[in-house]
RNA sequence: CCGCCCUUAGCUCAGACUGGUAGAGCAGUCGACUGUAGAUCGACUUGCCCCCCGUUCAAAUCGGGGAGGGCGGACCA
């Protein structure tokens, strides 16, 4: 398998770092964090589920991306705010928590330079439990919910929903990190740690967001609903490949209206990054193989028709494939 | 604590006044058409009608109790 770490050095630091953001806050400060990365520390939070899905492998890839870079990852399996968030008892969530961790390692988180922390290891303080208390007291509870995340289909908004922002804002200082990173949708947790921080007295750190992937089906962006078709650890071979070839995909990088190609970005964001190379593998009758190094001759290709969106996804599926197998191995070895 | 309103398909909701074991839209599934998907046609599926007790030949519907959710309870009045 030819994942790539060398492919990636003709990328200077900067460009590896922030490379398929969909923002970085702000671009001086993340300049300045690559200008020397050696030893400093990025953190993405999870809240702990058993099976990793293509959400949690897009920001993954990141923290991948940064440590090429020669940054530590911290990754916080947040059994706390799982908690806050009415996801069980604790041991239960520990548990999910040791899957997810054994996942983030089969795909291919390095072993040595990433931390994993359990949010009960400090959340827990008396120290931090005051600092809590003081950011509850200059936070308003508008702001606070305006950062909390979405609630699910019929769940009620509990007091514990606008502390979880809270405590978010707090990780980035106890976990000593010089960079946070999330998804689009993190957003305004780290807007609000940045203006309330400083109160405490506490550093300001910079932010690093990664795109919403757009709902596999229909291709809508960003408030795509979480019942739709998503690509999980747990997926079979011929699951993926019935997955990947119902998505939306018209022969476009850009389709009609607000609608997104989720093929396109899943090539752009999950494929290219671990791949040097990628081969579309086609029939004579449809032209033979093709060689891509890098997404935009994919997308262009696409775009004019060279490329068929049928191969387009048989390739897609049997790349995704090759990067949850070891994940899904785990997963296996994990539960018999 | 008090008052009013809500709870029916995965979702948004009709149906309740005038009891007769349930409907629409969207979603979903399956075909047709496309070398993918979507769109478009064609077909199909879906229900502890929040729970318990009662009235009745018969309860989603009426009565009582309970649970969950929403809103309101200074002044203006």
């Amino acid at each position: 398998m030819s994942t790539s770490t060398n492919a990636d050095s003709d990328l200077d630091t900067y460009e590896l770092i922030t490379r398929n953001a969909d923002e970085v806050v702000t671009d001086e400060e993340v300049r300045e964090l690559a200008d020397d990365p050696d030893g400093k520390r990025a953190y993405v939070g999870y809240e702990p589920s058993g099976v990793l899905h293509i959400g949690h492998l897009l920001t993954a890839n990141k923290l991948i991306d940064l440590q090429n870079a020669g940054m530590e990852v911290v990754v916080l399996l947040a059994d706390v705010h799982a908690y806050l968030n009415g996801k069980g008892s604790f041991e239960e969530i520990r548990e999910t928590a040791e899957q997810m961790k054994a996942q983030f390692l089969a795909y291919g988180l390095d072993d040595d330079t990433t931390e994993f922390v359990y949010g009960s290891e400090y959340q827990l303080e008396e120290e931090y439990t005051l600092d809590l208390h003081t950011l509850e007291l200059e936070t308003s509870l508008n702001r606070a919910q305006r950062a909390m995340a979405e609630l699910q289909g019929g769940e009620t908004a509990k007091v514990s929903h606008v502390v979880y922002p809270l405590m978010q804002a707090l990780d980035i200082e106890y976990l000593d990190l010089d960079l946070a990173v999330g998804g689009m949708d993190q957003r305004k947790v780290h807007m609000l740690a940045r203006e309330e921080l400083p109160t405490l007295d506490y550093d300001v750190r910079p932010a690093l967001h990664t795109p919403i992937v757009a709902d596999l089906t229909s291709g809508e962006g960003k408030m795509s609903s979480s019942t739709g078709v998503t690509i999980s650890m747990e997926d079979s071979t011929e699951e993926l490949e019935e997955k990947v070839n119902s998505a939306f995909c018209p022969p476009t990088r850009d389709p009609d209206g607000d609608l997104e190609n989720p093929v396109l970005e899943l090539f752009e964001y999950h494929v290219f990054p671990r791949f040097e190379e990628v081969v579309v593998e086609r029939p004579e009758k449809y032209g033979g193989d093709l060689t891509y190094t890098a997404y935009d001759d994919l997308a262009a290709d696409l775009e004019s028709g060279e490329l068929h969106p049928a191969d387009a996804k048989g390739t897609l599926s049997s790349y995704l494939d090759e990067l949850i197998a070891p994940g899904r191995e785990k997963l296996r070895e994990l539960r018999s």
